[in-house]
DNA sequence: TCTGGGGTCCTAGGACCC
DNA sequence: TCTGGGGTCCTAGGACCC
């Protein structure tokens, strides 16, 4: 393993007066990785280099998400302050770990280790007194390394960094930053908080911060989404009224199928729309009645829809979303209240079924396909209980 | 690079209220 | 009647991330 340090080439450091650690993980390759750990014979990293998104799309999602509870499992080991930030990404907070591990430093590296041991996968990690710095560091440790920042060096680790190496720096920011002649982020500290807030407004003071290695945010990451949705690129472009109905209604159930998953009801929801052009819009609209039923957001989308298209240009995108999240809905009238509780006991049944057999075994009407010709003359085929393999 | 799907956060304007 | 200022909620869009 590659050892990098910042600073000073002494002794890993002490964290006697609970200086916060924060250590970042980041798997590397974590998809094309798991990937060959269950079938090493594949030719990957040829298919990888000429076709990088290949493997992701196709990808097998239950097994990405398998491997990541194992790491998850793994991390709360160390310590119970785990973010899992994404599928393949942590955040733990190893303060004050002296007693338990001889410090921040020795953990991260025996969690390497350990990950490797156990899963098989390859990781880096960045440890520092932010986030920011370590997510950078493990960024630059790539791959399979550990780079330690020192506290009170952590301005001077970024830098002579480019500034797009930033997290929250994009293609857009980047030229701007530019035309101010900002191209390292040490040019961004130079610039000044006063100008960076003239020229960017609040994002001004933002980049001021993080230049430093300062976390602005509380990084107070809650386990709740704040919005579910799904959306899908057709095939083909289409116009035709039909396929459109029946795709928002199957976002509309994949989307209330998950809110009921989190127990969720939502008082917004909405569309989005994207037209051959490419050109995107959006929709919104705030319920009266929060809710977590199929038909019910299927019918305020398909109220927008049908405000927000005139049949003009052809769509490349539907979807559906959903936000505003609260955990019961408003107090119904007896008989509409028991009505709905009626309805999602019976969706919540389905979902169970959805869950053990595959989605496609539960289905309600409008979401399906229409029979083909062959399916016409064929007696229907099965898709209630289990497959028919 | 002719462009997939799931998210987060921020801004800005308008409606509405006091 | 015209005027003010502040606050909240809603909606649309955009930048960015993995």
């Amino acid at each position: 393993m590659n050892v990098n340090r910042m600073g000073p080439q002494s002794q890993a450091p002490s964290t006697r007066h609970l200086v916060r650690q924060i250590l970042h993980v980041d798997m590397d390759a974590f998809f094309v990785s798991v990937e060959e750990l269950e079938d090493p014979s594949l030719p990957i990293r040829t298919a990888k280099r000429l076709c990088p998104q290949a493997i992701f799309l196709r990808g097998h999602y239950e097994r990405y998400r398998d491997y990541s509870e194992r790491l998850g499992k793994l991390f709360h080991e160390f310590t119970p302050a785990v973010e899992m930030v994404s599928i393949d990404e942590a955040y733990l907070d190893l303060t004050g770990c002296e007693r338990l591990h001889g410090g921040a430093f020795r953990a991260a590296d025996r969690l390497i280790r350990a990950v490797k041991e156990h899963t098989g996968l390859s990781c880096s990690a960045g440890l520092s007194t932010s986030h920011v710095v370590s997510k950078i560091a493990s960024d630059q440790a790539k791959p399979h390394g550990l780079l330690y920042v020192f506290g009170g060096r952590e301005a001077e680790f970024l830098a002579p960094l480019p500034v797009r190496r930033m997290p929250g720096i994009g293609k857009v920011t980047e030229p701007e930053l530019g035309s101010l002649g900002i191209f390292k982020i040490g040019g961004i500290r130079a610039y000044g908080l006063e100008r960076l807030k003239n020229h960017f407004g609040k994002y001004g003071e933002w980049l001021h911060a993080k230049a430093l290695g300062k976390d602005i945010e509380a990084y107070a990451y809650s386990e709740e989404p704040k919005s579910i949705s799904h959306e899908t690129t057709f095939d083909a472009d289409t116009d035709d009224v039909e396929e459109i109905e029946r795709t928002l209604f199957s976002l509309a159930e994949l989307v209330a199928m998950r809110l009921r998953d989190h127990a969720f009801f939502a008082r917004t929801v909405g569309l989005k729309l994207r037209f051959v052009d490419f050109t995107t819009l959006t929709r919104d609209l705030t319920l009266e009645e929060p809710t977590r039923l199929d038909s019910v957001i299927f019918e305020q989308v398909l109220g927008l829809f049908k405000r927000a298209w005139n049949g003009q240009r052809k769509i490349r995108l539907l979807g559906v979303r959903t936000s505003n999240f609260e955990s019961s809905s408003f107090q119904l009238g007896l008989i509409e209240a028991e009505k709905t509780a009626k309805l999602t006991r019976a969706l919540e049944a389905a979902d169970r079924l959805r869950k053990r057999y595959g989605f496609e075994t539960m289905r309600l009407a409008r979401g399906l396909d229409p029979p083909s010709a062959e399916a016409r003359k064929s007696p229907p085929r099965r898709r209630f209980f289990g497959r028919e393999d």
